[in-house]
Order: structure tokens, then sequence, then C-alpha cells
DNA sequence: CTGAAAGCGCTTACAG
DNA sequence: CTGAAAGCGCTTACAG
């Protein structure tokens, strides 16, 4: 049986490795991984990486995470929100600077149903991040599959904070203050009926509310709207028939929906209604008229979470201070 | 040192398990993954099955993997496409019927500047699945790393072919036939200037063009818009100048922002042109005019590529007959 | 009906 | 400078 019948029957191993290099098994390990303390002899060094590559040898990850006790797994645990436009750029950056690192990362989309095996309980991550909280559950779960690592961690998060990473706060805050530079003092707040929504909804309109406050203006009158009807024509008859006249929005679908609505009902915007989304999303430019919305940075976003996951792994205290989100208002035509 | 010192020390093992129920470690293993052929009294798979909750066991993952060879794990790879709406729904439900079969559904984002090492390097998957076919270079790796399943493979899938998988065929047909329904006979296709969708753009205009033919229109005038700017609106007056009356887009943003250029050049939707969408996303029934668009089960294409995952893991046929879509034109304002 | 033992493919002190 | 050996925590024939 020649060396190709062999490689093409199975998996070529480290001793295959070592047997073609004339070396031992440990020094494959030992070039391979480029283990420091180790001094190799540039010749043997050379023949190992020779007869690695011309066999085309992949370390089993499933034997390097069980002997070294370390995957290079970064699992991101996302709750059960829709994907919103500006998260696969903060995906595809957060990635793209782990996998730098020599880490991977893996998305786990909790499910509505939620699943029976949690993943990190298959892949054996180094790190496991939530982007909201874990449940009590998660937690006993996650100490019990000998995960040490977790973000956010109990040093970092006190349960009642909601979360910020994906600019949750000063979002709200712009849009605030933008209807009242705008002239609008009567402001609501819409959202579309979406439970799974509901705890950044509370966060998004807890701090519309507090900004508010501080301007000296009531809190936002908070309604639900459901882009499948036209229920939403009443809700936005009822704040024009009651004096509001800015609408701060959860999302550019939402606000559009608000658009959209106060035309059919023959209202001008923004003389009658001044409405500004959030997000930043395509079709914040499409609308005819076009929606002032709020920008973000994602990709900066997912790049200063891959720092957080890597100071954690590697032990080192976090980076403090604000993710860069680098939040503004881009005003246009509904506002 | 008590057990629950250990406990907290370190992980529990199916070791400890053994000890505290007063077997060996194969019987541990055998109750818990209830491995036909063996008898074991109901006494001790009490015991055993006590023990393991009561000190928390989790099986270790890598060393299941690296002792069986399998590891339950399917990985997705999503090429470096803009996450459109449905897309969640698909990857909901087919992550939760593996689920349900014992096994966990992993997604690959693959990034614009590509990782240095791929995600089936790192997680020993049973199966991994693309969206795109591979390349040569992912099939080696592939190769090399020890996959032995993969999707689509060459028995399924010939290169030219576009894929099927998000219902990129029907759509088309749809919309042209409906347009024509609508009396309209010179059409247009609208997309966006996004490269990273460039093969499912030509899929999607191709299976339109060919349905064109068939019906013994002419092939419908395909048009980059670019949603930051006003070029949108001289798109569509050449397009309403030359003489077109119906237009397909490749999405129902697309679609919103020729409706908007249509809107802002005085003319008339759907009586001076008429625009179809496609996926049936919020922003259709949002917009005003509400957008006729394309709508397709993508919970049930998840569930069937579930099951297509599951035939190739197990090694049995893969279902026959094609992915049940239900692709259906909803018809609203626009058109 | 149950247990002792080999083996999966690595990493990593340790000995030379 | 390099190799022999133990060990990571499971699974799975195999022997009793």
């Amino acid at each position: 049986m020649s060396v190709s019948d062999a490689t093409a029957r199975r998996r070529v191993t480290a001793s295959d490795v070592a047997k073609a290099a004339g070396v031992s098994r440990a020094t494959v390990g030992f070039v391979l991984n480029q283990t420091p303390g180790q001094t190799i002899s540039e010749r043997t060094r050379a023949r190992v990486i020779e007869a690695s590559v011309r066999l085309g040898y992949r370390p089993n990850g499933a034997a390097q995470v069980l002997a070294s006790g370390r995957s290079r797994i970064v699992v991101l645990v996302v709750p059960d929100w829709p994907i919103e436009f500006r998260f696969r750029a903060f995906l595809d950056e957060a990635s793209l600077a782990l996998d730098e690192a020599g880490y991977s990362l893996v998305t786990h989309f909790r499910h509505p149903h939620g699943p029976t095996r949690r993943l990190w309980e298959t892949v054996t991550p180094d790190l496991v991040v939530g982007i909201a909280p874990f449940t009590p559950d998660d937690l006993a779960s996650l100490r019990a599959c000998g995960v040490k690592r977790i973000l956010p961690d109990q040093t970092l998060f006190r349960p009642a904070e909601p979360d910020t990473s994906l600019a949750s706060i000063d979002g709200p805050r712009l849009q605030v203050e933008h209807l009242r530079e705008r002239g609008h003092e009567r402001l609501g707040y819409a959202v579309f009926d979406e439970p799974r929504l509901s705890s950044l909804v509370t966060a998004r309109h807890g701090a519309a509310c507090t900004h508010a406050a501080a301007l000296g203006l009531p809190a936002l009158d908070l309604r639900c709207l459901d882009y499948r009807d036209r229920a939403t024509d009443e809700v936005v008859r009822g704040w024009h028939e009651g004096g509001l006249t800015g609408i701060a929005a959860y999302n550019d679908d939402v606000a559009a929906a608000v658009v959209g609505a106060a035309l059919r009902l023959g209202l001008r915007v923004p003389e009658d209604l001044a409405v500004v989304g959030h997000d930043d999303s395509p079709i914040a430019t499409i609308m005819v008229p076009a929606l002032s919305s709020i920008h973000f940075d994602s990709a900066a976003l997912g790049r200063h979470f891959a720092a957080l996951a890597l100071s954690r792994v590697n032990g080192r205290p976090l980076p403090a201070g604000d993710p860069p989100a680098n939040v503004t208002l881009i005003q246009r035509e509904s506002t």
C-alpha cells in the first residue's frame, strides 16, 4: 500500500508526519505549535514542516482540545431577537478580529423553543459571551461544562442594568435631543409588537424618557404597532389628535410604518408629525420622505467585542471605557 | 476535602459518577448514552442517573469526539451575503429540527477577508453544508480535516447550476408571470450594486429572463441601483422614457427604492410603473404604496435543510423532490 | 448482567 | 537538542 493509498484511506496524524520527517511525534508538535523554550535545529524544523505540508496534515481539533484544555473557540450567544441590519457588520468584524488572533467565533442563535443541548455543551469553548445576560440555568450549565470564562459576568454586569453593547442608550438620547431641537416637546415612542425584543425596547424607551426628563419634557408615550394591519393608522391618529408632534422609533422599519400611516391620514411629514428612526438601515435612505435616523459604527463595535473577548481569554484586565459606537444622528426629510 | 470541594475545584468526569454510583466507568457510559445491546439492571441504571444528576455531570465533548469519531455538529457555511429578512426564520427552524435529532447547527458566516483557519478545522463537524458551492481550496481543506460528509457534493451539484435552496428560481418566474398578467410586456430587473450578491443576482435575473422568453417577452433590462444616491432616479427615468412599465426587483428594499424614485419623478405607481419585490419583508407592507412581493416559507426550507443534513449524516439517501418553499406572489398596491 | 483494558490523537512535563 | 511516556476523558469491543 503506497503512501497515497494510506492518506486516501484515513486522516493524516502527527505520527505520520513524524515518521515521514524521521523525528518523534513530540517534535512534530513542538515545531508546528512553535512551542517556546524548545530549541529545534533549523534542519529538523524544515523537515517537519515539509513533511506536514506534503502529507496535508491538519491536527485533530478534538485531540488538541482534550490534551491542552484549550479550544480557541469563542461562542457568542445571540438572544432571540430579529437580526437587524447592522448586526452582520458587527459579526463580520468581530470574527475577523478574533480570527487574526487565532480564535474562531461561533455564533449561537438562541431560538424560541430553546435547544435541549446548549452549544457550549458540545464545542468546549474557551469563552462564552452573551449579548443578553445569562439565566441562572445557563450559568449552572456553563459551570458544569467547565467553561471558566464568561462575559458578561457578575463583576461586569448587574442584572438590572440593560446591555449597551449595541448602542441601546445613546441612540434614544440623540433622538429625543434632536426632536427637541426641531421644536417638538410632546413625544411618542413607537415599537413593533415583537415580544422577543421586549428587553431592548424597555431599555431604549427608558433611556429616551430619562433624557426627556433631563430636558424638562414629559415621558415619551410608548405604543406598539403591528405592521401587518392598519391599526397603526389609529395609533398615529391618536398621537396627532392628542397633540404629539414628534415620534422616536425603535428602528427604521417602525419609523417607516409611522410615516406611512401619517401619509395615509393626510398628515404632512415632518410639519405635522416628525419621525426619527434608529439604525440607519437602507430603508431610511430609500423611503420617501427619507428618514432621519441614528447611525452607529457596528464594525467598530465588533472590533471592540473581539478585544473584550481576547482580554478575557488571556486573563488580562478588560479594556476600560465605553464601546466606540460613534453614535450620531443623521438628519433627512422626516424631521 | 469534601465532595463539594472537589466538584468546585474541577470538572466532574465519568469516573466521579462511577465512583459515586459504585459501578465502572464503562457502565456510566452505557447508561447515559443508552447504548443498545447492553442489559443493565434497572437499579444500576437508576443509581447512575441519580449520581450523574446529583454531581452535575456533563460529558467532555472533546473526549467524546475523539473516542467516538462523531461530533453531532453540523456546520452551515453562509456565503458573504447580506443577511436577509427570511434567513433568520430559516436558521431558527433548521437548528431547532437538528437539535431535536441530537445535533447542533453551527453557522459559519464567511467574511470578506476570509479566515486563516476555517471553522471545520476547529470543531470536527460530522457534516459541513455550504449554501454556495465550495471552492477547490475548501474541498482540499475539508478532505484533509477528515470531514467525510459534505453538502452540496459532486453528485448533487454541478458548479454551473445556481443554488436554489433559498427559492431563487420560482420567485423571479412568478414576478414575470404576474407583471405579464397585469399587462406589462417590457420589463426591467432592479438590483443593488452589491458585489457580494452577484451569484444570486445572476441566478434570479437569468430565471426571470428564461421565463420571459417562454412567454414571448424580451429579456428583462438589468440595472444596478445605489440606494445611497439619487442615481436611482435616472435609472427609473430611463426605464420610463424607454417604454418599460413593469419592474421586478431583487428584493423589497430594491423595489422600495424604485418606487421612491418613481414617486419623486411624479410617476404614478402602479399606473405608470408597476413594481414587484421579493421576500415579503416587513417593508413591503409598511411602504406607501404597499409592495407586491414574493413570499416563501423560509421555516419549511429550514426544516427541509435539517432533513437533508440528517439523511447525509446517517448515510441515508437524500429526500427527493424540490424543497417545500411554497413560493407565492402577494399582490398589494404597487402592481 | 458488568468490568478491565485498549485506544482515539494530541500536549507537555521530564529524562537524557 | 530530541525522544519516551503519561495523561486528557471519553467509547467500545471483549472477556468474564
